[in-house]
DNA sequence: CTGTTAGCGCATTCAG
DNA sequence: CTGAATGCGCTAACAG
């Protein structure tokens, strides 16, 4: 009998818990049980149904056990990109949180496009995930409704939606950017541009242009000095290619503040390759604290939010939210940023 | 009744396709299959269950009809790791090439640990995935027992392992390494140290090194030059701390091969800091073709491997396995390296 | 083109 | 501490 189930499950069927059971001598609910652990068994029966386990190979289909408690222990997360950006860290605080709580993550990039964002919010919800956590404050209409009657918690993060759906962890990347402009100013700068992508397709940068502006109306500063410069997130090369664009539409600018870290990086190298001195001859400034930032030469100024926190907390927020079972009292986060003075913004 | 129904998922309980079928008048298997598209449904009832959907806001539950159809549509894909690494690229090859076949991604990353990789092995086999990939060749023993037992394609990327489990999409990371050298030595570099971690949990880097010691016994080079530095993967940061120690230990290198370009970055900048030219005082050289290597002062030569195609190679391959149901016929897949010369080894 | 029957592999619920 | 009955929501297989 036994000999038979290790054939059958050898040929190419996969042992089920019922030949567990068989296997050990006990009932399928007693194996159920000892390979939760979340019920009692009897160390004896405990060890007899490991060793068919063992024997059997058997794996725990738990695709079959969420039908059956109706809980499939998935947490779908979803961010603009994985690649050299803050939201890998983010997708890193998350796990660490969620499969601690025995959980899984279901990940998905939306490539920073709200349509495709839409795409996969349907895709994961046919999983029935417990709860769903998205980058940025901004979907279609579609995609809020179906985040919206899925009766799972939500959390946008990343920003600070002004129509929050339930939860949020963010910050306010326009005031970030802002604060940044100020202390630009404050070191003596006056002639600041801002160094963008084309579209809105990114919102947080799009916040962060709008910081700008804001930033230097209130200054009395000379506004329009913007560049947008390819499709949004841009590169380290398209970086470089703006700011030469930059110089030769606006030559007297003093200090650049660019979307993020890496077109940052892009402009600087390539100001070092025409031998002007950064930043003597400009000023650039960033967003995001890479690493490139803090190592490159000069190390470049920045803002820092603390992404893989960003993702813990949104974690914790989702665990709490499940745990009560309250999707009636939605909260919201504030991740501090801090602005970083380095190299690539020091006055001679 | 339908009155009852409606009332009924806004309480809380999602609609089943049974409330579908009796909004709109059919059978749940009618339903069904117009919900997947294989089967004909006549225009009419298309019509009415589309309807019926919208109304009740039904989204198809795959975890039932995965363990109906025995068919999850899961693939694990496992990574190192995502942070600033080539990983990214290649999840990004593996989903785009994946997700076209109406299959999921299910996530992991090991964090170079194999240890890790068994857990998220054992993890994610719980959830019959139909395929897995894995990145690189060695294994504990237990995961390459539970990935033969699995009974489902299984992939080892980024490495030529030895003793392969079925089908490989890879290069030999010592090859590339022993070609880089080869190169450095071409343009008449003779004292050329190698920089990279402490221990051989990064296999890739592990092997990296052993292409360096193999190029430089068989050039007759003064060996032994290698700084080991921090736990791989050795971040910018730590390229330019153990720059230093190299330079101190061995202050007549000429040429460094670092273990990814990372690395090299770190290690360039930190020279620059130091007031050491890269390259007239010493060349600085990677491996990856990371962004930062492309665009800074100085461009960074290294070796490229295209990250991306490594994971459509694998989605190919697993779909191809997929659809032929033959897992008996493994094959291995190289994929090409090239050595790039650029700014930070070019000789004066 | 549509419906009926049966069951995927497990966990919930209630009995012992 | 253990077992039996029942059904999660869907789809395969067959019948109309």
């Amino acid at each position: 009998m036994n000999e038979n189930n290790k054939l059958a499950s050898s040929i190419g069927k996969m042992p089920t818990m019922a030949d567990v059971a068989r296997v050990a001598g006990v009932s399928p609910m007693t194996v159920s049980r000892a390979l939760r652990k979340h019920q009692f068994v009897s160390t004896k029966t405990m060890e007899r149904i490991e060793h068919a386990v063992d024997q059997l190979g058997y794996v725990l289909d738990k695709s079959a056990g969420a039908l059956s408690s109706r809980r499939t222990g998935f947490v779908a997360a979803l961010v603009p990109s994985l690649n050299n950006s803050n939201f890998a860290d983010t997708v890193r605080g998350i796990t660490s949180g969620l499969t601690q709580s025995g959980r899984q993550v279901l990940l998905g990039y939306t490539d920073y496009s709200i349509e495709n964002e839409e795409q996969l919010i349907e895709g994961m919800l046919r999983w029935r995930p417990e709860g769903i956590i998205v980058t940025g404050g901004r979907h279609t209409a579609r995609a809020r409704k179906l985040l919206q009657n899925a009766g799972i918690p939500v959390i946008e993060t990343w920003d600070l939606p002004p129509n929050p759906i339930q939860n949020v962890v963010g910050f306010s990347n326009a005031e970030a950017c802002r604060a940044l402009v100020y202390r630009l100013y404050e070191r003596g700068y006056r002639k600041i541009a801002f160094l963008g992508g084309t579209t809105t397709r990114d919102t947080r940068g799009a916040d962060r242009r709008l910081g700008y502006q804001r930033a230097v109306d209130e200054l009395g500063l000379p506004p329009g000095r913007v560049i947008s410069f390819g499709s949004p997130p841009i590169s380290m090369q398209q970086g470089g290619e703006a700011i030469v664009l930059l110089l030769r539409q606006w030559p007297d600018v003093d200090a650049v503040v660019c979307v993020s870290d890496l077109s940052a990086f892009g402009a600087i190298a390539e100001c070092q390759r025409r031998g002007l001195d950064v930043p003597d001859r400009i000023a650039i400034a960033g967003f995001g604290d890479f690493e490139v930032a803090r190592c490159s030469h000069p190390r470049i100024t920045t803002v820092a939010v603390d992404a893989e926190a960003i993702g813990q907390l949104a974690a914790g927020q989702l665990i709490r939210a499940l745990d009560s079972k309250d999707l009636n009292t939605p909260e919201t986060l504030v991740v501090p940023f801090t602005v970083l003075e380095r190299e690539s913004t020091r006055k001679a």
